[in-house]
RNA sequence: UGGGGCGUAGCCAAGUGGUAAGGCAUCGGGUUUUGAUCCCGUGUACCGCAGGUUCGAAUCCUGCCGCCCCAGCCA
């Protein structure tokens, strides 16, 4: 299978390489930067980068690219070591950082130095940027452009030993200040900042930028295959300049592929920093977050996320894919490893006047109908009962075969009751359904033939456990919030539903982690930051497909 | 109007000169005590457009169009 499989144009070229003896074993690397959680675009990354090295028999560093000292935090650190860990992959003691190359960082730039392709720099951020040019006019060179090696090594080492201010100089590589590509035009290599960082504390006041270190770090691990996204393609000159000038033993190779964008959900760490910041939302781990850590509390499994970016596929064409996929393969896992349990979300009392007041029975209930071995469970059936309020409608469309007045619905693993009477408060809502119930239909028994065209779920309300339950919808209201001038303003106002549901008694035992198919509704599980024994918490991780709301839809549609 | 990318069905995506895989969605149908699952079936994709090369092109060439990225001492 795996041999007819075709692979994506990276894994080709790494294959080639491998076939060719250009290398005898891979070497990735993740890189993120600790100012952020990681959210699914960082999936694909993480997967791309351990999923090769797994099938090679190659290395992957999980990599901090930690060179801003300003935006970075341990707290990030420690978010984005548990959600690689989470997705299941493991560095083993390939844990490093760019700043813990600071030492070799500096001693490269000094090299640059020496061999006349870098200098300080001492315009200011708003005459650089007018002396860079634009993306049609050339830029010119800085008057400090020319000044000698020695003097630009004295003023690096002064640099280092913090006898500027911030922004008073940098080290600027001399390339080209009328290059077309605008990275090529005298990238700044190291800024001052006295600032301390998250993992050298107070040691520099000095910090290369993105480019030279992330360069440098790759060929110092030896990095073969730095694979990054689309925007870093126009990078990949200046990387590959950094190699050649200062020759290091290791020559990484950059690929770019591109980023995995999901329908109504936004992956910019900036916006969802401001999610977080602005109370928009719970947290970085809020269920509605397309954070690892929003998703994980929701319930998605790491095993569908993991088979959702690999259906997605590696490429270099912007993908926005549909929610659909995604929910597809949420579904297609948990359908098949979720226990089943009953639970109504919306309480209708239903009482059946033919059965005896204090008499209960346990019905059997299987726990998964196409995985015998996960066994049964009891049920408590009694007089009482909820259902829920959608599995009743006074008038009933034709195709509605759920209960309605004088019709018949099966409940499940129960029995067979007929509606015989409609109770409504004074407003006129329905409050309570009078049924009786069909003594041979009892599940199971097989004493009757009888066939109803519907089946409901139910909970017995002297028996079942109160819950509360937050029902998710999507974040935004556009295929595309990337893209609104505002992201606050496609803000969708019903992203969280709060309903007050009631729970069969076996829920009470349900541990936190574990996610059950309630029947009918979808999937659900407790939720890790709030339920508690006394009070149980559940977040729907994601609906059931639901032909029946498809058609009322189309329905509503064709009404206008 | 500088540079770098991308363009195969609604959304992803194979295909690397020999006459368009697959997945998701859609629409039919079957099974079903979850309107779930499962099972069958279902697509004229003018392969962005226009020329050209070739016996033959989604694949090669030329021109055009559309979309994305780049002017942080962010990554």
């Amino acid at each position: 299978m795996s041999e007819i499989e075709s692979r994506d144009f990276i894994r080709q070229i790494i294959h080639d390489d491998l076939a060719s003896g250009k290398h005898q074993q891979v070497v990735t690397r993740f890189p993120p930067e600790p100012n952020g959680y990681l959210h699914i675009g960082h999936v694909m990354a993480i997967c791309l980068n351990f999923g090769v090295t797994a099938e090679t028999g190659g290395r992957t560093y999980l990599r901090f690219d930690d060179t801003n000292p300003g935006k970075e935090k341990v707290e990030y650190v420690d978010a984005i070591e548990r959600d690689v860990r989470w997705l299941g992959f493991d560095w083993q003691d390939r844990l490093t950082h760019a700043s813990d190359y600071f030492g070799q960082l500096h001693k490269a730039a000094v090299r640059l130095i020496e061999i006349d392709k870098a200098y300080v720099d001492s315009l200011s951020a708003e005459d650089t940027r007018t002396y860079r040019g634009t993306l049609t006019e050339a830029g010119k060179n800085s008057p400090y452009r020319d000044r000698s090696v020695a003097e630009n090594l004295e003023l690096f080492e002064r640099m280092r030993n913090g006898e500027f201010a911030d922004g008073e100089m940098m080290l600027r590589a001399k390339i080209d200040m009328a290059s077309p590509n605008m990275n090529l035009r005298d990238p700044a290599l190291y800024r001052i900042r006295h600032l301390s960082h998250q993992h050298t504390g107070d040691s520099w006041c000095i910090y290369p930028l993105y480019d030279f270190a992330h360069t440098m770090s790759d060929a110092f691990e030896g990095v073969t295959h730095s694979l990054c996204t689309l925007e870093f393609e126009d990078h990949r000159p200046l990387y590959n300049w950094f190699l050649e000038q200062l020759k290091p033993e290791h020559l990484p190779r950059q690929i770019e592929f591109s980023r995995l964008n999901l329908a109504y959900a936004i992956t910019s760490k900036r916006k969802l920093n401001a999610l977080v910041e602005e109370g928009i939302v719970d947290g970085w781990d809020d269920p509605r977050m397309p954070t690892i850590s929003g998703m994980r509390r929701r319930g998605y499994p790491a095993a569908a996320l993991l088979d959702f970016v690999r259906r997605a596929g590696v490429t270099k064409k912007n993908k926005l894919i549909e929610m659909g996929a995604f929910e597809n393969c949420l579904r297609e896992n948990l359908g098949e490893e979720s226990p089943r349990r009953m639970a109504v979300l919306r309480p209708l009392k239903v009482v059946l006047s033919n059965y005896p007041d204090d008499k209960v029975e346990m019905m059997e209930a299987m726990n998964h109908p196409g995985r015998p071995e996960m066994g049964t469970r009891s049920l408590p059936f009694s007089r009482e009962l909820w259902i829920e309020q959608d599995d009743f409608m006074e008038e009933a469309p034709r195709k509605f075969f759920r209960l309605k007045p004088d019709g018949e619905v099966r409940l499940r693993f129960g029995y067979i009751i007929r509606c015989d009477e409609v109770i409504k408060n004074d407003a006129g809502d329905v409050v309570e359904l009078r049924c009786s119930y069909d003594p041979d239909t009892r599940s199971g028994t097989g004493r009757s033939e009888r066939k109803v065209k519907g089946t409901i779920h139910w909970v017995s309300s002297a028996h079942c456990i109160d819950a509360e339950v937050n029902l998710y919808d999507r974040l935004f209201t556009e295929v595309n919030p990337n893209k609104a001038e505002d992201f606050r303003a496609v803000l969708n106002a019903t992203s969280l539903e709060t309903v007050s549901a009631k729970l069969e008694p076996s829920l009470s035992e349900l541990s936190s982690g574990e996610v059950v198919q309630f029947e009918r509704l979808g999937y659900f599980c407790p939720d890790s930051e709030t339920d508690s024994a006394n009070k149980r918490i559940f977040n729907r991780v994601v609906t059931l497909r639901d032909s029946w709301a498809k058609l009322e839809k189309q329905a509503m549609q064709q009404q206008g």
